[in-house]
DNA sequence: AGCCATTCAGGTACCATGTACGCAAATGAG
DNA sequence: CTCATTTGCGTACATGGTACCTGAATGGCT
């Protein structure tokens, strides 16, 4: 019997190899998934189709069911593989920022080696037990400081908005560069894509306007960048935290 | 000659009626775009495709393409048609906290108004001309209190990034209790998703535990919470402006 | 050893979707 | 009236997810 409800990756165990009968498995979700992953890195997330995944595995895409519901449940294993490489100390150290900012550090660094990543990640509710880990370390840090669990929850979202839009700009960006082969300061001038240089020309917004043409981090490196923004982020949890304490 | 550079959609005017040979069009890109947004609207983005649009205005998928290049670029123009929705003054009154929370007021109406409208903005770079203007009204909030434009721009995507997460909450709320038909209070105990559950009763990750269940925000409603949280972003700000204000 | 239930491999096939191409119909200038 | 031009849209193809089916492998049971 063959329950086929739409129940949560996470819920379907991989059938393990019990000494029953029956051919043996000649493939893993965690070799698919990892197929998957180095697909998505190389080329985008929209060439790892099934068939292409299988390709690469030397086999055909309908072997995948065997292993993967849908392709869908695919995406959440390759997120919480992902996930994975996120290394973490066992709890927090007692210094909420410093914790932060390692947790930061190594979102971004993951964020960048898988591109897909952080768009798959806000276009998918998922929930895996790396994501878990991650989200709790997170949470962990705050604890301690007087704080409610629905404040916690706040700032802790605070801080992944942040992390998540700052890493889609930065591989946005990338790809930009990438494509154009201009560097940041050339770009402004040569290329900046022309629908934009039309609305910088009209002089329509001009905020926007500064925003792009006076930008003072332009020089900055990516990860200066970064690490300025996050900054900000931390002052302006800093200077919640204590409005929050019910004293 | 046909131009199929790949540039954007704002660059490529639709054809207007000029008085020259040629059948004249029988549609526009605004009634596709309406149609388009009216089906999404109903039944979802993933429902809106080029045959469905088409049928709709009692015409074959093909024609869509003498109005429109790509389906891509549709989304492009369906964002742009859910923006100019939002209701804003020409200016700023000058209280930056007033300006921001009505802003905020009409991006959560028009998000909710149109449940797509917030995952297509963040999966798409799109600068379409009623967009420009929200966001230049946003920035202009901030003029005049003697901060840097960077700093501005960095204020200005965080209230973004918490109006854009609080939206998608709400409407991933909306859409579960629609699907399971619970209210909140017996979702929690009744429902919660199998695999929340098993998360939660393996206590693996107490304070994931403590958000999920002793959330004292539970209780308000949707429109409560939203304030809540764009009442801390706020305070975020607020407290953050001294300290930015170059002295 | 031989049968058999069970499980996997993977080919074939179906359906949905985006869209290139081409031709016919409409239209106004000359 | 002629004809270049532009729209309407049917046909067709490529791509991708995946249902279904057949055959092969495997180990327990008699």
């Amino acid at each position: 019997m063959d329950d086929d409800e739409p129940t949560s990756i996470w819920m379907r165990p991989e059938r393990q190899e019990r000494s029953g009968p029956g051919r043996r498995p000649g493939y893993s979700r965690e070799q698919i998934t990892r197929t998957a992953v180095q697909i998505a890195d190389a080329e985008g997330v929209e060439a790892a189709t099934m068939r292409r995944i299988a390709g690469e595995l030397g086999t055909g895409a309908m072997s995948l069911y065997r292993y993967v519901p849908r392709r869908d449940d695919l995406f959440d294993l390759m997120i919480d593989q992902a996930m994975a490489e996120v290394e973490l100390p066992d709890g927090p150290s007692g210094d909420w920022r410093g914790d932060l900012i390692l947790l930061a550090g190594e979102t971004r660094t993951i964020g960048l080696r898988h591109p897909w990543l952080i768009a798959l990640l806000t276009s998918r509710p998922t929930l895996g037990p790396h994501l878990l880990r991650v989200h709790e370390f997170a949470l962990d840090a705050f604890d301690g400081l007087g704080l409610d669990i629905d404040d916690i929850t706040g700032l802790v979202g605070m801080l992944n908005d942040y992390l998540h839009s700052a890493i889609r700009r930065e591989i946005g960006w990338l790809e930009e560069t990438r494509r154009t082969g201009l560097d940041s300061e050339r770009w402004k001038r040569d290329y900046m894509g022309p629908y934009v240089r039309q609305v910088v020309e009209s002089g329509a917004f001009p905020m926007f306007n500064r925003s792009v043409l006076d930008s003072r981090t332009a020089h900055l490196t990516p990860e200066e960048r970064f690490r300025h923004g996050l900054d900000r982020i931390l002052d302006a949890i800093a200077a919640l935290i204590p409005s929050l304490r019910p004293r």
